[in-house]
RNA sequence: GGCCCCAUCGUCUAGUGGUUUAGGACAUCGCCCUCUCACGGCGAAAACCGGGGUUCGAAUCCCCGUGGGGUCACCA
């Protein structure tokens, strides 16, 4: 028999932002396909016109750019299997719905939405799961005809079996035996025309050749009416995997309110997609060596969806920054520097080529270069008693400046000599080389953190370093 | 509330009946390095939810509690 090509699909809904959830569930679909010589195919869910928004789409291709997570089929790049957009497939989804109500496995349903709410409601007070009643379970015929000829509005809904077990097989969890008397009578096409999720996706699945489903855990509740649906086409099911939902610290489900969760939140404060989808993958799975920090490449490598752990883990963000730190440390100047530029608009490429290996070590997230570097494009003011640091006195601050400011003019350009002078004159004065820096830190930066004082100097260049020595003397005569 | 899933340090996890004084990482704390901040190095503190079984022996298997989570739409 020959082995079915591995094909996953990552199938988001079109409305307006991506998860981070997404991003972790799209990373599982693109390792466990690539793992296998697979295909990972993208297809957009936007099956609810009501949460439609207008660029959601191109959001969703960006963020798989970003991540670099390439589809092999999309709605940009076709397929074989295309359209890949569910809007496009509505005539398809009918067709089977009908296909259903023929076999009597679905049926018309004319209830108005007053009627549904009156019936949760009544169902609810006696104690009863909220579920559909079956009103039109049993409609004649001929008033179903009648109905339709007078153009009522109607949906078609899914007629599940009373007192039967239904068994989701989940990769992660084996056999999960639902009773059908839970399962509620499932709306399958709306009365908009729109197929819902739980008719889209089986037949999508089904014609796509989707062999493996990975999805979130919140879908665990209604797999029972896929599996039927599955069994009224006489399809086979592909392999299910509910994945572990992401949680917010306090273990809720991760979501808009709490936390961080849009995946672009992470591009703008400067996480690098690497990082993150280091992290992502570390949820969950673990390096069989105890790795922390590894590639996509490698992960695709050593992973395997039977590894992943049920368990729904806390998005620790602390772990994610010290993680992209790792990334940014690693990284040649160059490439950071590359990177680096969008965050520091205010520098010129040049600049940001030199200040790159001087935050290097300092940050951890690419954001925080900004707050490193502002010396140099803002006008800085800070009181005169910054700079009698380390119970500088005023005068020994003077000296140490003019003296300062002697060796900088005479070495500019040649940072070793600078360094090399200063220490020495240090030594002569048999000054606190800790004291000296601070207070010629504090004259140049007006601040006390900054990236190494000496190698600085050549951001701002000779004049403004001039200016600014000369101004913290004022300062101090003051 | 019904149904379903889950349960090792604060967090992510290793561990699949004995090699475990339960290992690693983040975070925390201490020390060292040091021109600040960082980086780095060394070290400390920190967990098997509870109760019953099974077994010569349970973190590891079973049951019951407890706790957490998910889900109960013409949303996905």
């Amino acid at each position: 028999m020959k082995k079915k090509t591995v094909r996953t699909r990552f199938a988001p809904s079109p409305t307006g932002f991506m998860h981070v959830g997404s991003a972790y569930q799209a990373l599982l679909d693109y390792a466990f396909a690539k793992k296998n010589q697979g295909k990972f195919i993208l297809r957009i869910e936007d099956t609810d016109q009501k949460r439609k928004v207008p660029g959601a789409e191109k959001k969703i291709y960006q963020a798989l750019e970003w991540l670099g997570l390439e589809p092999d089929e999309s709605p940009q790049k076709g397929g074989p299997f295309a359209p890949y957009r569910q809007s496009e497939r509505l005539k398809i989804y009918r067709q089977y719905a009908e296909k259903l109500v023929k076999e009597g496995k679905a049926y018309y349903c004319f209830c108005s939405p007053q009627r549904l709410e009156k019936v949760r409601r009544q169902r609810q007070r006696q104690g009863l799961p909220p579920m559909y009643d079956g009103h039109c379970r049993h409609l004649p015929p001929s008033q179903v005809e009648k109905n339709l000829r007078e153009g009522k509005p109607f949906v078609i809904r899914l007629k599940v079996p009373r007192n039967k077990k239904i068994v989701v097989n989940d990769l992660l969890r084996g056999e999960i035996v639902f009773d059908s008397n839970m399962v509620d009578d499932q709306v399958l096409i709306k009365s908009d025309g729109f197929p819902t999720y739980h008719l889209a996706s089986v037949v999508d699945d089904h014609l796509m050749e989707i062999t493996h489903v990975i999805r979130g855990e919140e879908w665990l509740s209604s797999a029972p009416k896929h599996i039927l649906l599955y069994q009224y086409f006489g399809w086979e099911p592909p392999v299910f995997v509910h994945t572990p939902i992401l949680r917010n610290p306090d273990r809720s489900k991760m979501s808009k309110r709490e936390g961080h969760t849009s995946l672009f939140w992470y591009k703008k404060e400067g996480f690098l997609p690497e990082a993150l989808l280091n992290f992502l993958a570390l949820l969950g799975w673990s390096h069989p060596q105890q790795k922390e920090i590894f590639s996509l490449k490698e992960f695709i490598s050593l992973f395997d969806l039977k590894d992943v752990s049920p368990l729904g883990p806390v998005f620790d963000l602390r772990k994610l920054e010290w993680m992209n730190g790792e990334y940014i440390r690693q990284m040649d100047d160059e490439e950071l520097g590359r990177r680096l530029k969008e965050f520091l608009p205010r520098l010129k490429e040049e600049q940001v080529k030199k200040a790159a290996p001087l935050v290097k070590e300092r940050i951890k997230k690419l954001k925080e270069a900004e707050e490193l570097l502002a010396f140099v494009w803002e006008d800085i003011d800070y009181p005169k008693e910054l700079l009698l640091q380390r119970g500088t006195d005023k005068d020994t601050a003077i000296l140490m400046l003019k003296e300062a400011k002697k060796i900088v003019e005479e070495k500019w350009g040649k940072i070793e000599e600078i360094r090399d002078g200063l220490l020495s004159l240090i030594k002569e004065k048999d000054w606190n080389t800790g004291a000296f820096f601070m207070v010629f830190r504090v004259a140049i930066c007006g601040k006390t953190i900054t990236p190494p004082i000496v190698e600085s100097l050549e951001l701002l260049g000779k004049e403004r370093v001039i200016e600014r020595i000369n101004a913290a003397l004022e300062k101090l005569k003051t």
